[in-house]
DNA sequence: ACCTGAACACCGTTCAAGT
DNA sequence: ACCTGAACACCGTTCAAGT
């Protein structure tokens, strides 16, 4: 909560004057165009055309400039057409975090503004609420219904910034991604085989470039583990 | 792998000179006494009682001391005496999460610098082996064991990061964590029951103080998918 | 109420020059 | 082979001052 707000300017409106509202979507449009680490305090007050320091009479710092960020940058997740009531939550819940990623994929560096921020603004507070819906709607109690978000939601977060991160200082330099991954299973299947026997063995698989397949892998996993937790609650009552 | 090597001037031995070795642990020493904020070219320099630009002999750019960073970070975590050879595989694999964990807590900021690091260095590929080879003994086939790994790692590296960033602004400005903790239960609710019911409903769980039990959900959940995914393996051969 | 200019204390990195 | 000094192009933030 900014100490001053500046959305009732409008009570004498005397000048056109800059909302937060302006801020934050500025600060969007740079993230979008120019990506986090572009992202200063300098080059948001040029999109405001306005002075850097100006913006500290509508953020206290810059880190909660990310955290208003972290909140709009979910406000065009559409979660809420996916929700069907037919009992297949699995599939329900499923699609929801293949979307949630295919969401954050689409917006750019979102996995590290998000990283370890819990805001609980509106638009967090809205997706979380067509979450919680299907997995109480699954039958699971309220404690398991809480953890269950965090767990899905997580997965997902943890992995899109793994994915989308520069995987060494080699890629964040301008190597291609998929020239790394080979030199990665090449390193691999070199390996000392007696030093390294597992790694060697499945060496070729760990640098798989089918990267949603591993995403749903653990998904999958992840959703059969939560049925397995529903079932044996079940089969107590 | 850097272009210049310091190692081997042992060959002739003059000067005393900084390894790159040496470069790394001052680099560990300071993100442990500092954090990460603080690690700078400057500071890391100072550490070693050397100019700032003397550090680009040994090291390309920051990206690549973090790089280094990351796999030195796993220098003292141990699994390998966590390895039960008495075919309970979930407990191992359990056991060797929440260690993993753990020992991620107890380094400062180092769920930061892991995060979207692919390095394959030394200390991490020895940890791969150590965890490949309990998931192979349970008798996975060689992709999923591949996709096992990363399920699992990247669950507690992208949890350990969550729990160990500032939650948001407030707490990375000095509010208690606990007192945060409960302003968001407070906040969950007073919410609006028509607008967010489920919300409303499971609120006060979902800022569950008990941190550790919430690892452990997702955990278990996570390994009752692999124990379906082995037991539905096993039906069809 | 909103914005600016000037300033402080920093950054990562390059590059010519030293030994 | 290793290290430095000086410099470039930046940062986030504070603060007195303007309108």
């Amino acid at each position: 909560m900014p100490a001053q707000r500046a959305a009732n300017s409008a009570s004498r409106q005397p000048r056109p004057s800059i909302t937060l509202e302006a801020v934050t979507a500025a600060a969007l449009r740079t993230l979008q165009r120019d990506g986090l680490d572009s992202l200063s305090m300098r080059r948001l007050a040029d999109e405001l055309s306005i002075q850097a320091p100006s913006l500290y009479w509508y953020v206290r710092n810059k880190d909660e400039l990310l955290d208003l960020l972290a909140d709009a940058l979910l406000a065009d997740l559409r979660l809420d057409t996916l929700v069907r009531d037919d009992g297949d939550w699995r599939r329900e819940l499923r699609e929801m975090m293949q979307e949630y990623r295919k969401y954050l994929l689409s917006k750019r560096d979102s996995g590290r503004v998000l990283a370890g921020r819990l805001q609980l603004g509106p638009h967090f507070l809205h997706h979380a609420e067509v979450i919680l819906g299907a997995v109480r709607r699954a039958g699971f109690g309220d404690q398991d219904t809480a953890d269950s978000l965090y767990s899905l939601t997580q997965y997902v977060q943890g992995f899109v910034l793994h994915e989308t991160s520069p995987l060494s200082a080699d890629v964040a330099r301008g190597t291609d991604p998929m020239e790394f991954l080979e030199a990665a299973r090449d390193r691999l299947a070199h390996l000392s085989e007696e030093e390294y026997p597992n790694v060697v063995a499945v060496g070729s698989r760990l640098a798989r470039p089918d990267i949603e397949a591993r995403f749903n892998y653990g998904l999958d996993r992840l959703l059969d583990g939560l049925r397995v937790r529903l079932e044996e609650a079940n089969a107590l009552s």
